[in-house]
Formats: structure tokens, C-alpha cells, sequence
DNA sequence: ATCAATGTTCGGTAATGCCGAACGGTCGTC
DNA sequence: GACGACCGTTCGGCATTACCGAACATTGAT
């Protein structure tokens, strides 16, 4: 039988052991519980430290467990939650707003559609399940960043796929500040020429963003003359979002 | 600056990828989005396997995050809640019961007291909050155990305290299974000559059990005379529990 | 001023993690 | 039924990395 990454085993016992009880520590009470010497011990809270899993008090010094590793467990499961809540609510927003309807979540640095409801016409569409999205040009990529949701951090490659993407880290970080100030994030001809999306966050438990939902469709009517979206679709989107969020059992802080 | 472990780094890749998205990847598929080698990939996967971080389906042989990682983070958040919201339910469990009640979560391997009413009566009481309690050898402890607070596994070492203590793994296995069927514990001078206590689990998020709520008192007013607590005391403890978990957003499931 | 405890850094050593190669199993195609 | 592609898993050699003891600077209590 083949053994078992040693470092990777005394990680895992650190934050189980700052998973309990008071729930921070000094690092020489963490280094004798686990009889682990103190230098070997700050360079295991270093690394957990640099992920995000553990951080460390700046007073104290103590340490607890990290917002990235909170968001693992929370975004997991909201995430299978949020699939079978989505139908109740996509299709009235489609039916609702006339347009298609998408709900994404954070898989490897892109944007996962893991729901899709088709616009309520007759036209020829295609399922988009499965698909990558970019994080910067599409709405729902980015509500997702600018909420860090599954603690994704803004992408560095910036690729462009029409006129309109955004192409800066700052031109995209002021973007991110004004979605997370409004709340919704909208794409105008960004990711696909003649094509417009709005979207809204989706939280879980403890208000941590899961997933975003958004509708798509031809510009000329997602958007007004000034290429700004309709606000009664904007209002829309946030209503279903909440509503999601909602049976998801989402509690601001 | 000194640098960090690399497998450490790697295995929280790892969690990340598999928070996203559809949660469940084959093992190829994580070493192609990583860009390591499969036999690497493959000794994390069984390392995080090990300590319950990543579990693997049995069918599919795909991977997706273990419960031993989401009762971390689950477990973390509620118990911080926990404390805020035991002053609403213990005081009046203590005045309706007449007897000191008590909070524990899971610290090392042992039950730590987070909260402590004292018995509402004129007699000199010390106040436990901090105090490290065994876990097989008290109602609070066999609670935590039977439902697998902080992913806690049963202990091996099982020290004497009383004459009645628990003393053998089988025997401790057969009042963990009742304490699960029944949905409360007692322990009847196992822990302290004279005195008995009742236990029961309090819930957090999606229904992981992150602490136990107890009451002790001397085991004449505790037990009737067959050495069995009085039912309404421990629908007293059940119901306080019960009500804190609401209070903490437990959804049975 | 002294002492004890804290977290942090550093460098030598050997133990560990890594990876390429190979294996057995499963599934789809012909 | 044979074959190929891909899967997850195992193994052993190698070199790098993780580990740990010693030392350091800081902080708080006496």
C-alpha cells in the first residue's frame, strides 16, 4: 500500500485542530498538540496562510481558519443546492423577461453554465450546459469576481473577442468596483457583436456569493439607445436572484 | 522570505477545483488543469482521500470534496454563532430545569466548554468555560461523538474516572449507536461520583451537528430510582438544543 | 533590568515528494 | 472477439524539498 503526502496530512490536522473550540491559537499550543517542532509548524501556517486557508491575528498573532477555506465548504454546498432550486426560478425570469436565461458558477478560473433556460420563441437555439465562459467579458463572470465567489481572483489574461471586451486590469478592476457597488453587472457586445447580458448574484449561507444569473439577448432589446440596460430588466434579474438566494437560505451579515 | 511547502499549495489547488463547477472530476482531469503528473496528482488525491478532505465515487471513479472538509467549514462558522446564541436558550434551560447547563464543541480530541449557566440555587459553583472534558466519559462528549462533531472519531485511549466509566471500545460503540438512535446522551456518575448529566446535539448548517447542550446536577435529581434521567428533563435539554439550532439556520436534510 | 514566552528566520541534512514508466481494467469501435 | 484509447493506480530512482534545531527580535510581566 503506498503512503500518503506526509505535509499535506499535518495541513489537514492544523485545520482540523482550528476548526474547534475557541477556534484560534497561538502557534506553539498548535506545534505542541501536534508534536510538531515550531519552525516546521510556521512553515506549514505560511503556506495555509498564503492560500487563504488560515490567518493569523495581527495582535494577538494567533491563528484561525481563512476565508478561502470557508468559502470551499460553503460554495460546495450551495452550489448542488443551487442547480435544483434554479428551475423554479429561471423559467419565470425567462418567461418574464423574454430573453434566455443563465446561471454560472466558478470552475477553474472561467465561468461554468451549469443552467440554461432558452428564450421563449420560436428561434433556433443551442444548450449551452457544460460551457466555459470568460470571467471578464460576460456578466456573469463578472458578478462572480467581483464577489469572489469560490475566492476566484481576477484574471491576469485578458483576452479579447469583440471591439468592446475589456482589456485592462484597470479598466476591469474599476468595472469589478462598480459591480459590487450596484450590485449587477451587465456585458454590452463584450463577449458575442450584437449581443447584450445582465446579471445579479446568487448567495448562499452566510451571504457568500455561489453563482450568478443572468439573461442574454439581442442588444437593441436588452438595451436602450444609450446602450445602458432596461432597468426593468436589471430589476428583474435581482428580484429572481434574491429569490434564489432566499431558498438557498442566504443571511446577510 | 523564506518560501512555502509546495504540497500544500498543490493539495489546496486541488479543494479549489473541486468547489467549482460541477464538483466532481475525474483524476486526469484535475492533473491536466493543474499541470502535474498523474502519479503526483493521484498521491494527493489519496492523501486528502485519507484524512476525508476529497472523497471518490465509487462508480465513476471521479473525485469531489469530502465531509470531513465541509464539517470544517461548516463547523467553524456555526460554532462562532453558537456561543453568541447559547445566552438566549441556556439561561432559561437552567431556571426551567433547576440544574447548571453547559455548552461544549470539539477541541483535540476532547470536549472544551464554551458556555456555562450555573445552577440557579446559593450553592458555591466554579465556572468551567475553557475547561477540557473527555469525550467518552461525558453526555456532552458522547453527543459530540455520535454525531461526528468536527469530523471527531471516537477515542482509543478510554481512561477510568468512576467506577461506571466506559472503559472498552465495544462498550463505548454500543452507547454511541443508542445516543444516535435516541438523539440524547446521559452520562450516570462516569464522569464525577453522584453526579449525572443529560446532553443533546445542536445543529448548525445543513444539519452537522457542532456542539452539544448539557445539563448536570446531583444524580439523585437527575435520575429516578432505577438510575434512568426523568424524561422531562431531557425533553427540557432536546428542546433548548433544538431551538438553537433553529436559531444557527439547521435544515434537516 | 531581567526573564520567559512569543513568532520568525536560517542553513544543513536526509527524508520525502515527484514523476516517468508500466500495469490492469473498462469502454467504445470495428 | 480483437484492438486501441483512456482511465486510475502502483512502483522505484532521483533530486529537491521539507524538516528541525538553533538563534534571533519582540513583547509583556515581574
Amino acid at each position: 500500500m503506498p503512503g500518503t503526502v506526509q505535509s499535506i496530512e499535518r495541513a489537514a490536522a492544523v485545520l482540523r485542530l482550528l476548526s474547534g473550540g475557541s477556534g484560534r491559537l497561538p502557534l506553539g499550543e498548535i506545534a505542541r498538540s501536534l508534536d510538531l517542532a515550531k519552525g516546521t509548524t510556521h512553515g506549514i501556517l505560511r503556506t495555509l496562510q498564503h492560500v487563504g486557508f488560515v490567518e493569523q491575528d495581527r495582535v494577538s498573532g494567533h491563528y484561525r481558519l481563512g476565508p478561502a477555506l470557508l468559502h470551499l465548504g460553503a460554495n460546495y454546498l450551495d452550489v448542488n443546492e443551487l442547480r435544483s432550486r434554479s428551475i423554479n426560478w429561471a423559467d419565470p425570469l425567462a418567461a418574464r423577461s423574454g430573453e434566455a436565461v443563465r446561471i454560472g458558477t466558478v470552475l477553474a478560473g472561467q465561468v461554468q453554465v451549469v443552467h440554461h433556460v432558452f428564450r421563449p420563441d420560436d428561434t433556433f437555439q443551442t444548450l449551452d450546459v457544460g460551457t466555459m465562459l470568460p470571467l471578464h467579458a460576460t456578466a456573469l463572470g463578472k458578478v462572480l469576481v467581483a464577489y469572489r465567489a469560490a475566492a476566484v481572483a481576477p484574471p491576469r489574461e485578458l483576452d479579447r473577442f469583440t471591439r468592446r471586451t475589456i482589456l485592462t486590469p484597470r479598466a476591469l478592476a474599476a468595472e469589478l468596483h462598480r459591480v459590487h457597488e450596484s450590485g449587477w453587472a451587465a456585458d454590452i457586445e463584450e463577449m458575442t457583436p450584437g449581443i447584450a447580458a445582465v446579471a445579479a448574484p446568487i448567495r448562499g449561507y452566510g451571504g457568500l456569493v455561489v453563482g450568478a444569473l443572468g439573461i442574454s439577448g439581442l442588444v437593441e432589446r436588452i438595451c436602450d439607445s444609450h446602450y445602458h440596460p432596461h432597468q426593468h430588466l436589471v430589476a428583474y434579474v435581482r428580484d429572481a436572484a434574491r429569490a434564489i438566494s432566499q431558498d438557498l437560505g442566504a443571511a446577510r451579515r
